[in-house]
RNA sequence: GCCGGAAUAGCUCAGCUGGUAGAGCAACUGACUUGUAAUCAGUAGGUCACGGGUUCGACUCCUGUUUCCGGCACCA
């Protein structure tokens, strides 16, 4: 007998090669339909697989969430199964469970289409009958080479298996794929799945290399959660900002006016300048400084930086003019480091805190550019901060703590900090260590004192120093960078930066880039998508709505009411056209605007108004003033 | 940039296996004069993304280009 130890200290003999299925079973038979596969001494185990030593066994139930992935594990297996059948010279790459699902990649000369996956969910469907057991099987190296020799994929990645590894293999019928493992054991097991779709996808992630077909899907435990993630996929289709931006009128972009290249529309430029305006005022709170620099400069002033070398691929092609050549900008720091360098500079004058909203191109790869998530022209608040050595910690944080704040009122939330430092195996950071070690310590030893959490990446730093890459989850569960702090020994020392110090002497100030909400297109992106382009009033390119029942009767009242709304800086707008009240309180309604004002004769009588807030059904009637009042608060307040 | 798909009226879309296009909404005109999500009628609107080819004939088939979409790679 083996004794088995659980997670809550109990302990209970069984016969050697029991399995966590059966173990589950002997402790209730609802456990038993719960377990998905069990962890065994920290190992993940299938829950058909034996155990033959006395063993830690925790349970893995189907509300864990890692018997979800191992279910999307298994379903990518019973996938590839299927396609196999299908397409019997399939080939196939790794497959593994993602957030929400699974995909595998796969090469056959085949072109799997769209329209063949139902073909595949079919076929999957027929083994899930057949209730394949999914057995594991630990094998040599060696015999893993052998067993895999027709497939040269699946050579490649034993080949980088360390000698002496324990190599597994699992066997669904007559499916057999090379596998870490954690599976359900059969295909009986996997009910509620959906094929999503196909894409294409280089072999190892490596566009050097060939591109194999890869199919994505997702699978549940119940039809329940499985109809619910497709409603969330549905949902995320509503608030794709493309169409909210076209629906909307925020921007547009045009074949002939270049691709990459967006357009703001008035109700997208309004949005804009009002968060404009609110940012450059809380910088000047912050001590900061604005100017503004040209989109054009000197290829030589590129070359000082470093940029040239560092960034070339991504900038625009040169433009030549007699024996100077320009560049359009990918980024503005050069010429904050020429402002700088404009005035001999004082310790007492540091630190200097430039802000500009900058226009700047940078040619990202035609297949990257995506409404105004991806694009070549875009706009930021971009700001450097030249400080003294003594002043950094106090300079990131107060930075930082700028960037909480206007997360914050953007209703969004930091999801993680990511400390990006440089590799040194990689070629594309600059090559002085000594400012390189000390920028990350000083960096790193900020966020420990200030017990600030973070994750260390490696490689990811600017070609100039280590960063703060502050990340936000979006609506698309998208992960993406929105602000960014980075330590920057390197651009001082090129552009030859001093001030004297107190001693007389001179001294190297540091320069910390501040970027502060991405830019505005990838902004306005996520704002659309998170608010699902209906906007917080502060925000709405339209605030409020006059409406007038009757034109004869009520229209110098509406009329009356929207200058007063004008004077007051609220963005109104009034409908005097001849159209029916239903159908101009549709379109109001259609372009999500916070308030609509119905006024008839009762409004007329005694000047009150009845608004109708976005997306209720209540009407309410208040006098004038006290609406104005509510109005101005709430975009005082930036609530709803 | 790479793999795959798509492109029809301002918008959303229909158009079977080749016989030169249709709807709804929007626009325009007229009637109606309105109390919370579409009043009725009429009019106009398309080089079927662009170029080449096959064919008696191409929106439809082939091919090149452009742009867009799903991903990959890259990335704010």
């Amino acid at each position: 007998m083996i004794e088995i130890t659980f997670k809550d200290g109990n302990q209970k003999p069984f016969e050697p090669g029991i399995t966590p299925e059966e173990i589950a079973g002997s402790i209730a038979p609802g456990l038993k339909k719960k377990t998905v596969a069990a962890f065994v001494n920290e190992d993940l185990y299938d829950l058909n697989r034996p155990i033959y030593e006395d063993a830690k066994v925790d349970l893995i139930t189907k509300d864990n969430e890692i018997a979800l992935e191992v279910l999307n594990h298994s379903t990518a297996h019973l996938m590839a199964q299927a396609v196999k059948r299908l397409y019997p010279d399939a080939k196939f790459g790794v497959g593994p469970a993602i957030k929400d699902g699974f995909y595998y990649d796969i090469a056959t000369e085949h072109t799997i289409k769209e329209e063949d996956l139902p073909k595949i969910e079919q076929m999957m469907r027929r083994i899930v009958k057949e209730q394949e057991s999914m057995t594991r099987e630990e094998i040599t190296k060696e015999e893993a080479l052998k067993r895999f020799k027709d497939d040269p994929y699946k050579q490649e990645l034993i080949g980088d298996l360390e000698e002496g590894e324990i190599i597994s293999v699992y066997t669904q019928g007559e499916f057999v794929d090379l596998c870490r493992g954690g599976h359900v054991g059969n295909t009986r097991h996997i009910k509620h799945f959906k094929l999503l779709s196909v894409a294409g996808a280089y072999w190892r992630g490596d566009s050097d290399r060939e591109m194999l077909q890869r199919i994505y899907g997702t699978s549940w435990f119940t039809e329940e959660e499985l109809k619910k993630h497709l409603a969330v996929l549905e949902d995320r289709k509503e608030r794709d900002h493309r169409k909210l931006g076209k629906e909307l009128k925020i921007f547009m972009l045009d074949k002939k006016a270049g691709q990459g290249l967006p357009i703001w529309l008035p109700n997208g430029y309004t949005v804009r300048r009002t968060l404009e305006d609110y940012v450059y005022k809380l910088e000047r709170k912050h001590g900061y400084k604005h100017l503004s620099t040209p989109v054009l400069g000197t290829k030589e002033l590129y070359e000082t930086s470093g940029h040239f070398d560092h960034y070339q691929d991504d900038m625009f092609p040169l433009m030549k003019d007699g024996d100077e050549t320009f560049v359009l900008r990918p980024m503005s720091c050069p010429h904050h480091m020429i402002v700088y360098n404009s005035e001999l500079r004082s310790y007492r004058d540091l630190p200097l805190r430039y802000a500009e909203i900058v226009i700047q191109h940078r040619y990202e790869a035609s297949g990257g550019l995506s409404g105004l998530e991806r694009v070549r022209a875009m706009t930021l608040t971009d700001s450097h901060i030249f400080a003294r050595k003594d002043q950094i910690k106090q300079e990131v944080l107060s930075a930082y703590n700028l960037i909480n704040k206007v997360i914050t009122d953007l209703d969004l939330e930091i999801d993680y900090l990511e400390l990006a430092l440089r590799d040194t195996t990689k070629g594309k950071f600059h090559d002085d260590d000594q400012l390189w070690d000390e920028a990350e310590a000083t960096l790193k030893q900020l966020l420990d004192e200030e017990k600030i959490a973070y994750r260390e990446v490696k490689g990811e730093a600017a070609f100039y120093g280590p960063k703060i890459d502050v990340q936000v989850r979006t609506a698309m569960d998208h992960v993406i960078t929105m602000s960014t702090v980075q330590l920057d020994f390197l651009l001082p020392e090129r552009f030859d930066l001093t001030y004297i110090g107190d001693d007389g002497a001179k001294h190297r100030p540091v320069v910390i880039h501040r970027g502060l909400i991405s830019t505005w297109e990838r902004l306005m992106s996520i704002l659309l998508e998170q608010y699902k382009g209906a906007f917080p009033t502060w925000l709405a390119p339209v605030q409020l709505k006059v409406i007038p029942v009757s034109l004869d009767a009520h229209q110098d009242y509406a009329e009356a009411l929207h200058e007063t709304f004008t004077d007051l800086e609220l963005r109104s707008e009034i409908d005097l056209r001849n159209e029916k009240l239903g159908y101009k309180i549709r379109e109001a309604q259609q372009a999500k605007i916070p308030y609509q004002l119905v006024v008839g004769d009762k409004e007329v009588e005694d000047g009150s108004i009845t608004y109708r807030r976005y997306g209720e059904k209540e009407q309410v009637t208040v006098s004038k003033a006290t609406f104005i009042e509510m109005v101005q608060q709430e975009i005082k307040n930036k609530t709803r």
